[in-house]
RNA sequence: GGGCGCAUAGCUCAGCGGGAGAGCGCUCGCUUCACACGCGAGAGGUCCCUGGUUCGAUCCCAGGUGCGCCCACCA
């Protein structure tokens, strides 16, 4: 399928990667079919929310993937590089608000039926821009096997899943203090908030005895929730407050007497070392309330306005200058400061969070993380980074019960049905009657699952199941996961418990949590901040391939920056494979002979080739890209290009039938390397090379040959380093003279005066003296391991040499 | 308040017990027939500070300083 286009010497990407993006697809060579004859491999790739676009952290995570991906391929792996979209419940229904309010309507106008139709409408308009971004960031997924997180089988596995849990004993309904957010009308989990500092005032309070006696202060920058109060909780060791403990106080504004209690969660330090508990509206109150008894009165409604007696309607604002006024003319104000501290905002629309009392639907954790964090211990799931792996079972072994149940309109709603008498019937379709009493008035749960409930499924549900089904039996279990550290808690440990609870085995082996991608500054990239940067406009600038390359070439231990210079460092090199290879096909048109490396330098790339293969294969299988990509830059540009290229040039030119056969074989195997890094390019080239059988893509990995001629070059090196610091010509003879004379092209370089020579010898002088030096200490000889002094002897006779070479003037 | 991580050349970062490295940038020399997104040479560094362990520390340990991220109910 060799193509005979001209080659510009300059390698232009646009056009081409799309090209072979278009053609790869095509050609089906991204489908993963099941082959029982075949070892599976499986990357169910995070489905991004339908309705975001891809930013960097996005461009990363697929690089990543599809380069592990891309030489499983090679390797002869059956690949299945899994695409799809998450409904993304609160984030979608959001953006589909804001589109009905820029319309002048609502949510609420249209009501819930015709509004999930118009979230559907608007899915259908921009759900496939992910696609089309994935494509263009040249990721070898399945498209053909596109999944989305509400298609109709999907749905059945997350109902199949709701009621297994259920059936278990593990979902259950319960009052607890929930995250609520007043604009969504809904509750949220603590990872939906962001926290922000703001600046408030705390008030300080005094609660008058009951009995007269005096009174105790209390700090508070929340007085609109004082008419919920039913207690004052001091430290159990505070002296200051110990003696009015089981006596009651007056709340202001109420005028209710309520105990004194005491509780260790307080802290003497704060304000005036007594907290008044609040268990309606407070986490830390709600469960000193629980642990006391207490009753949990409310005074502030889902709308966020209070609703306390003679408060009715006000906002708390509002509410907390009457309250304040009150006790001011009662000389219960006893001051108020400014006051910084941080509070939670719906990371959706950043209003502020109230916490409330709910009833809720929860997912007890006990039973369902034994297994996972016995298979996390055991190493049979890895983290990579290894630190990574140690939070992934901290945050397990941490994990609390699962809210599941959220009230927005957009997911999937829960599939619990009541009636009239209150019975619950909990089944995957609606049924026909009351499982109790038979009652057909039956209404459905209006709530929807939390997004991640479904997303738990990804690995199997993009498989078929709850069916049986051949994808299913050969893609699972999986092997790798690729995610940002922030969703190891959301996503991660969640997808394990589902796989192993439902399918009793885990869903992927290793879990490679990728780095964050900064701004250039150092900063977060942010819309908000403007420091954000489209990866679709990079790759328009600079090409998929560098793209991909630049990002690659960060470690995945740390943050890092985002840079253009790295990107341009892959455009470099995919510019120089690209020349190498011209060089390569315009001087080796015609038949090829048989391959027959003979020359020194022809052995020597074949096992430089060898040892860089292993090198990648070690360091990919570590998931450790930055020395991949610094592997294969020195591979193409110093050994191949700057060395073994330069030495066979002329060869090539005189039309040398053996020079030209491995010249070409050489070229295969380093397309073969860079393929996965810079799968574009290397395709490009591939299709100029005479009588290829196969697309590079699915063309078969080499076989890594032997690495005895790795060194073979070294005197050459040397001497090279010698001469050209110098103006020293070396003795050397035959093949080695001659990849000197070529190489170093000797006549051709400006003469050297003596004042080189002469820093030359200064060099090696010192250099000798460093190494006799350590050679002389006894000490070191004795304790030193036994490779490090022979290393450093072998140092010292090469300096010695090449002194000697140099003439010791 | 917990947890994790980072401080190495002008910039971005690798190295992590025995010669201080890469890419970019900078200086100098190359109109060498694959490539100037090139080739060659070079300048540039108390490897954050203070102690400790060691024959030997950029690397290990302790403390300090300065950053970053994640988590957390100080009202």
């Amino acid at each position: 399928m060799s193509e005979t286009k001209e080659m510009q010497p300059r390698y232009e990407p646009a056009g081409v990667e799309e090209r072979w993006q278009r053609t790869w697809e095509d050609e089906g060579l991204y489908r993963a079919v099941p082959d029982p004859s075949k070892t599976p491999f499986v990357d169910a790739h995070p489905p991004p929310n339908v309705t975001g676009e891809l930013h960097m952290g996005h461009a990363l995570q697929l690089a990543v993937g599809d380069t592990i991906v891309r030489m499983k391929r090679m390797q002869g792996y059956n690949v299945l590089f899994q695409p799809g979209y998450d409904h993304a419940g609160i984030s979608t229904q959001n953006a589909v608000e804001k589109a009905l309010l820029r319309e002048g309507t609502s949510r609420q106008e249209l009501g819930r039926e015709k509004f999930e139709a118009r979230v559907w409408e608007w899915l259908h308009e921009y759900g496939g821009k992910i696609l089309v971004q994935f494509r263009r960031m040249g990721a070898s997924l399945d498209y053909s096997r596109t999944r989305f997180t509400m298609d109709e089988a999907y749905v059945r596995a997350v109902m199949r899943f709701f009621v297994h849990l259920y059936r278990k004993g593990w979902i259950y309904r319960a009052n607890r203090i929930i995250n609520w957010c007043p604009y969504h009308q809904t509750s949220l989990s603590d990872l939906e908030l962001v926290h922000v500092d703001v600046d408030d005032v705390l008030s300080t309070i005094r609660y008058p005895l009951a009995d007269g006696d005096g009174h105790i202060a209390i700090a508070t920058v929340r007085p609109a929730t004082i008419p919920a109060d039913v207690a004052v909780a001091v430290h159990p060791e505070d002296d200051r407050y110990k003696h009015l403990v089981g006596r009651e106080v007056i709340v202001p504004w109420t005028e209710q007497r309520v105990p004194v209690i005491a509780d260790e969660r307080v802290e003497r330090e704060f304000g005036t070392g007594a907290l008044k508990i609040t268990p309606g509206h407070d986490p830390t109150d709600f469960a000193i309330g629980r642990d006391h008894g207490l009753p949990e009165p409310s005074c502030i409604g889902l709308d966020g306005l209070v609703t306390a007696a003679g408060l009715e309607g006000l906002t708390q604002k509002e509410a907390e200058e009457k309250i304040l006024d009150w006790c001011r003319e009662r000389g219960l104000l006893e001051k108020r400061e400014s006051y910084r501290h941080t509070v939670a905002l719906c990371e959706r629309c950043e209003t502020r969070i109230e916490p409330l009392i709910s009833l809720q639907w929860w997912c007890s954790m006990e039973e369902l993380k034994r297994r996972p964090l016995e298979l996390l211990r055991a190493r049979e799931i890895v983290y990579h980074p290894e630190s990574q792996h140690r939070f992934a079972i901290d945050s397990l072994e941490n994990a609390p019960d699962w809210n599941i149940s959220r009230q927005i309109w957009w997911g999937h709603q829960l599939p619990v049905w009541t009636c009239p008498d209150g019975h619950l019937t909990v089944q995957e379709t609606e049924p026909e009657a009351c499982a109790d009493c038979g009652s057909t008035e039956l209404t459905r749960e209006t709530d929807v699952l939390d997004t991640w409930f479904s997303s738990a499924l990804w690995p199997f549900a993009t498989l078929g199941w709850p069916d049986d089904t051949e994808d299913l039996r050969h893609f699972y279990p999986g092997h790798l996961q690729t995610t940002a550290r922030e969703i190891i808690r959301l996503w991660e440990n969640r997808m394990i418990f589902s796989g192993l609870e439902l399918l009793g085995e885990k869903p992927f082996s290793d879990v490679i949590i990728h780095s964050t991608v900064l701004a250039p500054d150092g900063r977060r990239m942010s819309k908000s901040l403007g420091t954000g940067i489209d990866p679709l406009e990079v790759i328009e600038r600079y090409g998929t391939d560098p793209t991909r390359y630049g990002l690659l070439k960060n470690s995945l231990t740390q943050d890092v920056r985002f840079s253009y210079a790295a990107i341009e460092e892959g455009a470099k090199l995919a510019n120089k494979l690209w020349n190498a290879a011209r060089l390569i096909v315009t001087s080796c048109e015609g038949a090829l002979p048989a391959e027959r490396p003979a020359s020194l330098e022809e052995r020597w790339i074949l096992a430089r080739l060898s040892q860089t293969q292993r090198e990648v294969e070690r360091l990919l299988g570590e998931f450790d890209f930055a020395h991949t990509t610094d592997a294969l830059y020195h591979l193409t540009f110093d050994d191949f290009c700057d060395w073994y290229l330069e030495a066979v040039k002329a060869r090539l030119y005189d039309g040398d039938a053996d020079a030209r056969a491995t010249a070409t074989a050489a070229l295969e195997r380093l397309l073969k390397l860079l393929h996965p890094l810079l799968p574009h390019v290397t395709e490009e080239i591939w299709s100029h090379l005479p009588e290829r059988e196969t697309r590079l893509i699915v063309a078969p990995w080499p076989e890594a040959g032997g690495e005895e001629e790795a060194g073979a070059l070294q005197r050459v090196q040397e001497s090279a380093q010698v001469f050209r610091r110098s103006g020293i010509v070396p003795q050397l003879e035959g093949d080695e003279k001659r990849i000197f004379d070529a190489v170093v092209k000797p006549e051709r370089a400006p003469q050297r005066g003596g004042a080189d020579a002469e820093a030359e010898r200064a060099r090696l002088r010192k250099e000798i003296a460093r190494a006799e030096g350590m050679l002389a200490n006894e000490r070191f000889v004795e304790n030193a391991p036994a490779e490090v002094v022979a290393a450093e002897r072998e140092k010292l006779e090469r300096y010695r040499r090449e002194l000697e070479a140099v003439g010791d003037a």
